[in-house]
DNA sequence: AGAGTGCCTGCAAACGTTTGCAGAGACTAA
DNA sequence: TTAGTCTCTGCAAACGTTTGCAGGCACTCT
């Protein structure tokens, strides 16, 4: 609109004079603030700082501020935050906290906002996701549970209202059939969170019917941890008498006693290709929606031993 | 200003016609907007997460919302990121990456942007600020390390311009002397940054120098994990060979190999603390500035022993 | 000389609130 | 009836941008 040399005149004079641009008033009238927010459902499980950071990295690039929330994985909390975060206008959400009905998820859909889930994804496909291939993740951990030489295995799940909850638990159940291995139900567990506590509730649970089986493979490593809880309680160790997988490989797992056996999944490719689709859903809004697959990796340590 | 009824009538008549308040616009004419910003120095970092979360807690149920970003310990993003909020007019701030000379902070004072230090403080104390009683948390430390017998210390101190930093370091020092210990200088270094390969770099540094201690005491549990990656790396054990002590009490650093014995600061109320001082400011900027200290707990794990 | 083009300046409307003020009614007290 | 009080309505300015348009000036081309 102006040549350079006048553009670069005013420039210097904004700088003498100290002006900062009020990007209140600019979003005011624009509508665009250059502001995504990202929704946890819980900031003080390891796996997601790294996926943030990357994230908040790749958008930083691009002239975009994150806005961090927790929901602490409480649904009335998603609701609030997500409401504020649309009344404040920012242009995009990157959220890691959905279920698989997620009304909140629906809302946004429906409004138009652009929007990218990571970690997690809806039933529904009809939005832009970057997930873990859960699938591909579970059969690596009970391929390593049989090669090792157990055969009877105890599954414990995540929240089955989770895409990843579901989807490892009816993976499990599929794969177990297929290798023809012994189907009891009293094996299955889906604890109600992904915590520590809930882990160790539910390993409590299976025991209490059944103590027969060699390994636990669990949908997290939370809950793993829950396991070396409850096995630990009951006089036990791990993997002497029971083995024990996790799914995540977050932060620090690598030196717990025992070192976990764990599915690593890329982190950092997590957050900066969800950070990359947001970024083309708010430019390009009528693209079409993108659904991106990563692979995990499986990653030996000390918590998996062949049975007894 | 009106009356209750009309009050109520307009409430319903606005809740069915889908009004929603725009916080910009608000936020434009009052130069208010109940967003405050939270500045961490490292979000992967586990100590942070939950003093975030109870910060965040305590502001959400007095109608503000938090807005957290991570400096991944860099100044220059320090001062991108404060300056991004100030320019989106946060009505206040929550910084845990402060320097002992910070210009960030002299500047956000100058500007008079209320603003409260958590964890870290700087050194000319003119600023509200909720930090830990380092002193009493060294002396704690090096209380047990001679309890069991110790006599040759070495202490791993973290980086020299941060407040926890320097504090512990002095306090080491000042404490060694009154109770007669070895004033080696070899036993004593400052690592560069509070992290794993930071703290195992600096054990590598006094090992070179000096084999004949028998326990390790760092300031920081990061440095302490660092310690245990440099004695693992020698052949040796811990706390057979090596006793360690960290500060902080992270989260899972009781699951570790060998359990880690620390120092417990309160988190919660950490980001209590820091919140309401933070509430107090923005609300009434002119009453005197307050620095609030707590008391940390030594918590003994199976990261110490006896010396052989 | 006149028309056309490029660059610049200036003006005004709009974004959605908050805030203060003026004035209209309705009611109460003298 | 009149003055005074209360409650409500309506209007307008202001917050700091963006955006479009009109007009001015200098220059170039025919």
């Amino acid at each position: 609109m102006v040549s350079d040399r006048l553009a670069r005149k005013i420039m210097r004079a904004a700088e003498e004079l100290g002006y900062r641009r009020n990007p209140l008033a600019a979003g005011l009238r624009t509508r665009q603030t250059y502001t995504v927010g990202i929704v946890l459902p819980d900031l003080t499980n390891p796996v997601f700082p790294p996926i943030v950071r990357s994230a908040e990295h790749t958008l930083g690039a691009e002239g975009y501020t994150a806005v961090l929330a927790d929901t602490g994985n409480r649904r009335r909390r998603e609701r609030t935050i997500v409401d504020n975060m649309n009344n404040r206008l920012v242009d995009g959400l990157i959220i890691a906290a959905a279920r698989r009905k997620d009304a909140v998820v629906d809302d946004c859909v429906e409004l138009g906002i652009p929007l990218v889930l990571v970690n997690r994804t809806v039933d529904k496909h009809h939005v832009a996701a970057v997930i873990n291939d859960d699938e591909l993740g579970i059969e690596l951990a009970l391929d390593h549970l049989r090669g090792l030489g157990h055969r009877r295995i105890a599954y414990m799940g995540g929240p089955q209202n989770t895409s990843t909850g579901y989807t490892r638990y009816r993976t499990f159940v599929r794969l177990r059939k297929r290798y023809g291995l012994a189907p009891d139900r009293g094996l299955v567990v889906n604890a109600t969170d992904y915590t520590e506590a809930a882990g160790q509730r539910a390993l409590h649970r299976i025991l209490k019917r059944d103590r027969e089986f060699t390994a636990v493979l669990a949908a997290n490593d939370l809950l793993a941890l829950g396991c070396y809880d409850e096995i630990r309680a009951l006089g036990l160790t791990c993997p002497d008498d029971i083995s024990v997988t996790g799914f995540n490989d977050m932060p620090f797992v690598d030196r717990f006693d025992p070192p976990l056996t764990t599915l690593h999944i890329p982190r950092e490719d997590l957050g900066v290709q969800a950070a990359k689709l947001l970024l083309e859903r708010i430019r390009q809004p009528d693209t079409p929606v993108k659904q991106v697959r990563l692979e995990p990796r499986i990653v030996v340590r000390g918590s998996t031993a062949p049975p007894a």
